[in-house]
DNA sequence: ATTACTACTAAACGAGTAC
DNA sequence: TGTACTCGTTTAGTAGTAA
């Protein structure tokens, strides 16, 4: 599907497919497929051509027409791309979010409160790693990404129990597996405490992201948020 | 999606989908969208003008990147293109089949079958339509006609019941929806009797299909029988 | 960093036509 | 009738670069 070239060839094929080509032989003239893509006769010859090359189309030509049948190599290109269209039109949620920030360091107290015992088991049991010791603050700069990110609270979020002990109440924590600079895999962690306002979140991860990923305070950082189906 | 050059800018929208533009503003720069088409960061640019030309996105250029969300005419597009997927995908029989054959006059009989009450207000019932008293024949000559047309006696068809009066009995008949030369509606009865072997076909039509098409014995005809879903 | 213009190159197209 | 070749034209794509 993202070979060279081969988009025009996809939609000759879905043609081919809207006569029958993909479960039958079917004859077909050029001057017929020509007039069905919108193309001349010399053209819809020369993609029948490149098709048979490509190994999506079995051709027979007679003095009558050509015999077409899509081969399965075809028809698994077209199911492709139905798949990724079923993906789209079906699923309520986009697949990402990108949000951009800018590194600053916090008080240091996500350390404290991402190693209390009953919420890393569950972001073990739940985003499957066990966090580094600390959080990654990023600061939202633009509007885009600060209305982007409320517009995540809509979205579904792995919840994450609260608790309490004989001292205090830890609130519940919602969670978005995120993929940090397209490299290390973590989570935006949110209302983990309210110390923050809505123009910054918090990134957990199974390492230390400001060591691997070397970032220093005011580094800007891609952050691309997975939402649930 | 038959309008001129539309395929590739359909192309171009459903990356932007898979991004999430068809759902909320997404902030993609024409060098991260060139990468995912495959083509030059330029082309990138110009697509996106031109989609924007169309009506089939929203844009607003900022200095960090591009703020795209997909119109509903531009979700619109992909609806189109996934309904003609989940078509051939999801259904068994093709939408149709290609028939060819010669004109021959026949032994005059059709008639008489046509117009026996019962068959008559059976045809209009379930085709919609009065059949003119006579049935044109085709003469299948190439293998692969009469290979397609036995290859139709597996399709759901249109059932017309048999019915017996005080003389004899007149046997079930399937009827097919068809379009003969690209321009009549009618359909393709079969087992109407048995005096002619499976490589002839009979068609009827509201209209008289010898006079409104000038057809002769010997003429070439292309029927187009509409399968059933 | 971006976007997108201009000038040029490569590819797709279609008219004419051979078979 | 058909398909499909050559070849001149049109269109899409890229490089360089300004803003």
């Amino acid at each position: 599907m993202s070979e060279k070239q081969s988009w025009r060839h996809i939609y000759t094929l879905l043609k081919l497919a809207e006569m029958g080509a993909h479960r039958r032989t079917a004859k077909i003239s050029t001057e017929f497929l020509a007039r069905k893509l919108g193309v001349s006769q010399q053209s819809a010859s020369r993609h029948l051509i490149e098709l048979e090359h490509r190994g999506w189309i079995k051709r027979t030509t007679t003095p009558e027409g050509c015999l077409i049948k899509i081969t399965d190599a075809g028809v698994g290109e077209l199911k492709k791309l139905y798949a990724s269209l079923h993906f789209l039109m079906e699923t309520a949620y986009p697949p990402s979010i990108t949000l951009e920030g800018v590194v600053f360091t916090g008080l240091g107290e996500g350390a404290y409160y991402v190693t209390r015992d009953p919420y890393r088991r569950q972001f073990m049991e739940k985003l499957g790693f066990n966090p580094y010791p600390g959080t990654l603050n990023l600061k939202l700069v633009t509007d885009y990404d600060i209305k982007t990110r409320s517009e995540l609270e809509a979205y579904p979020a792995i919840e994450i129990e609260g608790f309490k002990n004989e001292n205090r109440t830890f609130g519940p924590v919602k969670c978005y597996p995120a993929i940090i600079e397209n490299k290390a895999k973590g989570a935006l962690v949110s209302a983990l405490r309210s110390h923050y306002d809505s123009s910054v979140i918090e990134l957990i991860a199974p390492i230390c992201l400001r060591k691997h990923l070397a970032l220093k305070d005011g580094h800007k950082v891609k952050v691309e948020v997975l939402t649930l189906p």
